[in-house]
DNA sequence: ACCGCCGGGTGCC
DNA sequence: ACCGCCGGGTGCC
C-alpha cells in the first residue's frame, strides 16, 4: 500500500481517471499497440549522407551532435529540399539533392523517421557527413529498403557510426542494457529521495499563519531557489564562450533560459497548495516578500518604514507608497478584498460558477453572490504609484479613497463577511526608476523579465477550485490583504490590466482552454509572475486543447502540482518537460531521442540521463519518505482486512451456470488463440461474475450471450449496447483511445470499441473510405456508430424486485455492529458499480443509517455539497458515503471516514488505494481500518491473487515492453482468473 | 572545395 | 578539333 510506485496509479489520485486499467488500455496493452506516438519503432538501418551549404547559415553542432531534419516541400529551389537543424532548431544546411529525394520520399509518406547525427562535426564551411538512421514500423522496412536501394543508396544495418547518448561512439549498439529489474527499480526510485540536494529550509513570510512543517519549509526553500537562482542544470557545461549541453552533446552561445520552477511531486496530503500559497507570498521579484516595499524606493517613507522591517516580514503600503509592516497590523492600511464562497442562483452545470471571488462592486458576479467567506488581501508596494495609474482606474482609486479603506484592518477582515471594499484595478505598467538590486539577484533575473508581471496564474481542475479558496482562507493571515480574483464563470472580468494587478488569479483548465479557443483570450494576455498548474498530470496528453493553452501562456515562472508526474507512460512526463521549457527536450524530437526511446529500450546512458533531467526539476516526498530519520508526516495505522463472504446455495447456482458457460466461451478462445480479438467478450464475462459476487441485480435485464455470432442488425445492436453500458458501467473511467481523455458522448464501434463520438467521427472524416479502428485496424464506418440509449427506467424495477445478496447483507451486519459499538465512526463504502451503490441505499435506508452518495454522474457542485455535508460533524450529518471508485479524485479530502469498506475488488489496485488515501491523509485521527469484501471461490479470489502479482509488472511503468511477453502475461492472467 | 562540375581556350611530342 | 586535356571560375536547396 506504499506509494513508492509512482506510477500507474499508485498511491495518489486523479480526478478523471482514477482506475488506470480502463478497458481501452487494457487492450492497447495487449500489443495491438498504436502508432500514433511516433517515440518508439525498429532501427531499419542507417547511412552515410552530406550536409551541404553550411556557409549559407549559423547553426552551429559538433561532433557526434544530433540535428533534426525538416522537409521543406516549399522550398523554390528544390520541392524535396530537406533541412537540416541543430538541436536549438538553428539550420544547419541542407541534406544533399539526390539524397534529399530519397528522404522526402520516405518522410513524406510516413515511411520512416529519419534522424541525423553528425559523426565528425564542421570541418569545413561548405559540406559535412552526417549518418542518417531509419526508424519505423516493422511493415514498412521493405518499402524503406527499396527505395533506399533502388536509389543506389547503401542501407548499413545497424546504427553505424552513431553516436551514443553519453558521446561515445556506439559501435554497434553497445551500449549496456539494463535487466527488466534494474530498470524496474531505477524507475522506481526515478522519483524518490530527489530531496537529497534540497535539504534547506525556509521559513514562510508572516503573511502565512499556519506554521510550515518541516518538509514543507524544505519545499519553500526549494522553490525559491527553483525561482531565483540563476544556476543551469548540470547537464550544461561552460566551454569557452559557448555553453555545452552534456546531454545531446549541442553547444549554443547564449546562455540558455533555465527552468525557473519545477515540478512539486510530493504524495497529495503533504501541504502542496500551502508551500505553494507561501512561495506566492513569499517569493516576489527578486526574493523579496510579494508586499515588501522596495528598498530603492525615491520615497524616503517608504524606504524609512521597509528598513525596520526585519527580513521575511511582510510589508505593506497602501496605494500611495506608505508602507507599515504586518507585524504592525494597526497601523497597516490595509485594502480588504472580499471572497465570496456561494451556492451560484444560476449553476446549473458544472461550467457555471459557483464560487467566486471577487473585488466587490466591480464584477458583476458579486450581485448575484452572498459573501460568505473572506479572502484577505495583500497589498503591495508594487502596486504602483498613483500617477502610473491609468486614467480609467483613477475612478477606482478615487473612489477607494472616498469610502475610506478599512483602518485597522484586522478587525475589519474578520468582521467583513460582505464583499467590503476593493482596490479595483491597480494598474502597473510603467516602473521609471525602480529597483536596485543586489549582484546575487541581479544574476538571477533574467533581461526579458517583465519587471511589472506580479500576477500568479494558478490553473486547476473545477474540483479543487474550492479548495485553493479554502486554504487560502485557512492559511494567509485574516489581517493580510491579498487580491485574489477567481476567473471563473460567465461574468469573469477579462480586462487584462485588472488580471495583472491581482495578487493571484485563480482559473479552471476549462476555462483556460475555452478563452484559448476564442479570439484575444486575456488569461494569455497578461504577462504573468508566475503560472500554477495544479493537478499538473492533467495536461499529460499533449493533442488536448488545455494542454496547448498552458504552454503559450507568458510567464516568468512556472510549477506543476501533482502526486503523480507519470500517470501510465515516460510519455506522460515530457509535456510537463514542455511546460515548464526545459530545453531543449520541450521539443518532442529530443525528449523521444535523447529519453524516451534510449529509455524505453533499456539504454542505461538514457536513463542516468532521465534522472539527471527530472532531478534538476523535480521534488518529491511520499508519506513514508523521511525528513532526518523521521517521517514527514505521522497518519494514523492502516489495517487492510480480508472478509470473505459465502454465497448462499441460490447465488452459488446462478454463480456457477454463468461461470460454466463463461469458461466454456473464454476456454474456445484461448484453444483458438483469439482471446485478444474477443477481449470485449472476455471482459463482458469476468465483468458479469464480478458483478454476480456483489449483487444479481447488477446484470441488467439484458444477458443476451456473449460470443455468439449475431445474426440480425438489431441483435447485433443489442450486444453492442450491452458491451458499452458494460464499459462504462463497471466503474472505470473510460479512456478514448483518440484523445486519451475521458470518454465523452460513447459510442462503440462494431468491433466493440469506445470512444468519444466527435473522436471518432473525426477519424472516419479524416480517413473516408479506408477508415479503421484506430485501436483494431478493423473497418468502421459512420454509420455503425451505436450510441448509449436513453436509460430505461431500470431503477425502479430494481427496487420494486428487491432482494438481498450475500455480499449486501455482510456489509450490513458490518455496518449495524459498528454503529452499535461507536456511533461517531463514519465510513466509506466503495464499489466500482454506481448500480451496486443504488441497491445498497435501500437497506440503509431501511437500518435509518443517514448517508450520502458521490458518484460520477454528479455534478461538481453537487459532489463539493455531498463532501462539505460528510465532512461536517454537525450533528445529524451522514455516517456513511456510498463512494464509486471513479468519483471524486485528487484534493478530495474524506477525512471524516476512518473506515472503509471495498466491496469488489477493483482491477488495479492502485485505484483501491487511491479510494483509501481519501480518508487515509492528513487531518485523519484515527486508525483507519479497511475492509475488503471477497466473496470465497469467484473471481474475485483470483483477482486478488492477480492484483498481487500486477503490484510487480514493470511493463505498468513503461507500456511499452516487448509486445509477445505482454500478450502473453494478459492471456494468462485471464486464465488465471477464469482457472483454466 | 586540398573536391566535382562547367565551359572556354586550346591542340604532336 | 563534331574530340581530349588544361586550368580558371565557381559552388546548397
Amino acid at each position: 500500500m506504499q506509494s513508492r510506485r509512482w506510477f500507474g496509479g499508485a498511491g495518489f489520485s486523479f480526478a478523471d481517471d482514477p482506475v488506470t486499467e480502463t478497458l481501452s488500455q487494457a487492450i492497447r496493452g495487449t500489443g495491438e499497440e498504436l502508432d500514433r506516438e511516433p517515440d518508439t519503432g525498429v532501427l531499419f538501418g542507417s547511412l552515410r549522407g552530406s550536409v551541404v551549404g553550411l556557409r549559407y547559415y549559423t547553426g552551429v553542432v559538433n561532433k557526434g551532435e544530433m540535428v533534426s531534419l525538416v522537409r521543406q516541400p516549399q522550398n523554390p529551389y528544390d520541392r524535396n529540399a530537406v533541412m537540416v537543424a541543430n538541436v536549438y532548431g538553428s539550420q544547419v544546411g541542407h541534406i544533399k539533392r539526390e539524397l534529399a529525394v530519397l528522404l522526402a520520399n520516405i518522410m513524406d509518406n510516413n515511411l520512416a523517421r529519419v534522424e541525423g547525427v553528425v559523426p565528425f562535426g564542421v570541418t569545413n564551411q561548405f559540406t559535412m557527413s552526417v549518418v542518417l538512421s531509419f526508424w519505423g514500423r516493422e511493415e514498412n522496412r521493405d518499402a524503406v529498403v527499396r527505395q533506399i536501394t533502388s536509389r543506389s543508396f547503401k542501407l548499413q544495418s545497424g546504427p553505424t557510426g552513431f553516436m551514443c547518448a553519453d558521446g561515445s561512439r556506439d559501435l554497434p549498439r553497445k551500449s549496456v542494457l539494463l535487466t527488466a529489474e534494474e530498470l524496474k527499480n531505477a524507475f522506481d526510485n526515478l522519483f524518490e529521495n530527489l530531496m537529497e540536494d534540497k535539504i534547506g529550509e525556509r521559513e514562510a513570510v508572516e503573511a502565512v499563519c499556519t506554521p510550515l512543517l518541516p518538509h514543507q519549509k524544505q519545499a519553500l526553500s526549494w522553490m525559491c531557489v527553483s525561482e531565483n537562482n540563476a544556476a543551469l542544470p548540470h547537464f550544461w557545461e561552460v566551454k569557452g564562450k559557448l555553453f555545452y549541453n552534456t546531454l545531446t552533446h549541442s553547444s549554443v552561445r547564449e546562455r540558455p533560459q533555465r527552468v525557473r520552477g519545477g515540478i512539486l511531486a510530493d504524495d497529495m496530503g503533504l501541504g502542496k497548495t500551502l508551500t505553494t500559497i507561501a512561495l506566492i507570498l513569499s517569493n516576489f521579484h527578486h526574493g523579496k516578500p510579494l508586499c515588501e516595499p522596495e528598498k530603492s524606493s525615491p520615497e524616503p517613507k517608504a524606504s524609512t518604514t521597509a528598513r525596520k522591517n526585519p527580513e521575511g516580514k511582510c510589508v505593506c503600503s497602501d496605494i500611495s507608497g506608505t508602507c507599515s509592516s504586518l507585524t504592525n497590523v494597526d497601523s497597516a492600511l490595509s485594502l480588504s478584498l472580499a471572497l465570496s464562497l456561494s451556492p451560484s442562483g444560476k449553476s446549473g452545470d458544472g461550467d457555471q460558477a459557483e464560487v467566486s471571488v471577487a473585488p466587490a462592486g466591480h464584477s458583476p458576479c458579486m450581485r448575484a453572490n452572498q459573501a460568505e467567506t473572506q479572502v484577505v488581501c495583500v497589498e503591495s508596494v508594487d502596486v504602483v504609484q498613483e500617477d502610473v495609474v491609468e486614467d480609467g482606474d483613477k475612478d477606482l482609486v478615487s473612489e477607494k479613497k472616498a469610502k475610506g479603506r478599512p483602518q485597522g484592518g484586522k478587525a475589519k477582515a474578520t468582521t467583513t463577511k460582505k464583499a467590503a471594499k476593493t482596490k479595483g484595478k491597480a494598474v502597473s505598467t510603467s516602473r521609471k526608476g525602480k529597483s536596485v538590486v543586489s549582484p546575487v539577484e541581479a544574476a538571477s533575473s533574467q533581461s526579458t523579465d517583465d519587471p511589472a508581471a506580479r500576477a500568479t496564474l494558478i490553473i486547476c481542475p473545477l474540483s479543487v477550485l474550492s479548495n485553493w479558496l479554502d486554504q487560502l482562507d485557512q492559511h494567509v493571515r485574516a489581517d493580510v490583504k491579498l487580491n485574489v480574483y477567481l476567473y471563473y464563470g460567465s461574468e469573469r472580468n477579462r480586462d487584462t490590466h485588472f488580471l495583472s494587478s491581482q495578487h493571484m488569479v485563480l482559473t479552471t483548465y476549462n476555462v483556460l482552454s475555452a478563452d484559448y479557443s476564442g479570439s484575444a483570450s486575456p488569461l494569455h494576455t497578461v504577462s504573468w509572475l508566475r503560472v500554477v498548474l495544479d493537478e499538473g498530470h492533467i495536461i499529460r496528453n499533449p493533442n488536448t486543447q488545455q494542454s496547448k493553452a498552458v504552454l503559450k501562456l507568458n510567464t516568468q515562472r512556472r510549477w506543476i502540482l501533482t502526486g503523480t508526474p507519470i500517470q501510465n507512460n515516460l510519455r506522460d512526463l515530457w509535456m510537463l518537460v514542455a511546460f515548464l521549457r526545459l530545453k531543449p527536450f520541450d521539443v518532442r524530437e529530443w525528449w523521444n531521442r535523447v529519453i524516451q526511446r534510449p529509455v524505453t529500450q533499456g539504454d542505461k546512458t538514457g536513463l542516468q540521463n532521465l534522472q539527471a533531467l527530472v532531478k534538476c526539476v523535480t521534488l518529491r516526498r511520499t508519506k513514508t519518505s523521511r525528513v532526518c530519520g523521521r517521517p514527514l508526516v505521522s497518519l494514523p495505522e492502516r489495517s487492510v482486512r480480508i472478509e470473505e463472504v459465502e454465497l448462499t446455495q441460490k447465488e452459488r447456482e446462478e454463480y456457477e451456470l454463468a461461470h460454466t458457460e463463461g469458461r466454456t466461451t473464454i476456454s474456445r478462445y484461448v484453444a483458438e488463440g483469439t482471446v485478444l480479438r474477443n477481449y470485449a467478450d472476455v471482459l463482458a464475462i469476468l465483468v458479469r461474475l464480478r458483478q454476480f459476487c456483489c449483487h444479481p441485480g447488477l446484470l441488467g435485464k439484458t444477458t443476451t450471450h456473449t460470443g455468439v455470432v449475431a445474426v440480425t442488425p438489431a441483435e447485433l445492436r443489442e450486444r453492442l449496447i450491452m458491451k458499452l453500458r458494460l464499459v462504462l458501467g463497471t466503474g472505470s473511467d473510460e479512456e478514448c483511445a483518440v484523445c486519451l481523455d475521458s470518454v465523452r458522448l460513447p459510442v462503440i464501434t462494431h468491433c466493440a470499441h469506445v470512444y468519444c463520438r466527435p473522436c471518432i467521427a473525426e477519424v472516419i472524416r479524416s480517413e473516408q473510405e479506408q477508415a479503421r479502428c484506430p485501436l483494431c485496424r478493423g473497418q468502421i464506418k459512420a454509420s455503425e456508430l451505436v450510441e448509449f440509449p436513453l436509460e430505461e427506467e431500470e431503477e425502479s424495477n430494481l427496487l420494486e424486485n428487491w432482494r438481498s445478496s450475500s455480499k449486501v447483507e455482510a456489509l450490513m451486519s458490518s455496518l449495524l455492529r459498528l454503529r452499535s459499538e461507536d456511533d461517531s465512526i463514519r465510513s466509506l463504502v466503495v464499489s466500482q458499480f454506481t448500480r451496486f451503490l443504488t441497491i445498497l441505499e435501500i437497506p440503509l435506508r431501511e437500518e435509518g443509517f443517514k448517508f450520502v452518495r458521490l458518484d460520477g454522474t454528479m455534478s461538481q457542485k453537487r459532489r463539493a455539497q455531498v463532501i462539505q455535508e460528510f465532512q461536517s460533524d454537525a450533528p445529524g450529518s451522514p455516517l456513511i458515503m456510498l463512494l464509486s471508485l471513479k468519483a471524486g479524485g485528487v484534493g478530495i479530502n474524506l477525512s471524516a471516514a476512518s473506515r472503509v469498506f471495498l466491496m469488489d475488488p477493483a482491477w488495479n489496485p492502485a485505484a483501491e488505494d487511491q479510494c483509501v488515501d481519501r480518508c487515509h491523509r492528513l487531518g485523519q485521527k484515527r486508525d483507519v481500518v479497511i475492509t475488503k469484501f471477497i466473496v470465497k471461490g469467484s473471481v474475485e479470489e483470483n483477482m486478488v491473487k492477480i492484483q498481487r502479482q500486477k503490484q510487480d509488472l514493470v511493463e505498468k511503468a513503461f507500456g511499452t515492453k516487448n509486445p509477445s511477453e505482454r500478450k502473453t502475461s494478459r492471456v494468462d492472467e485471464i486464465r488465471a482468473l477464469m482457472e483454466l
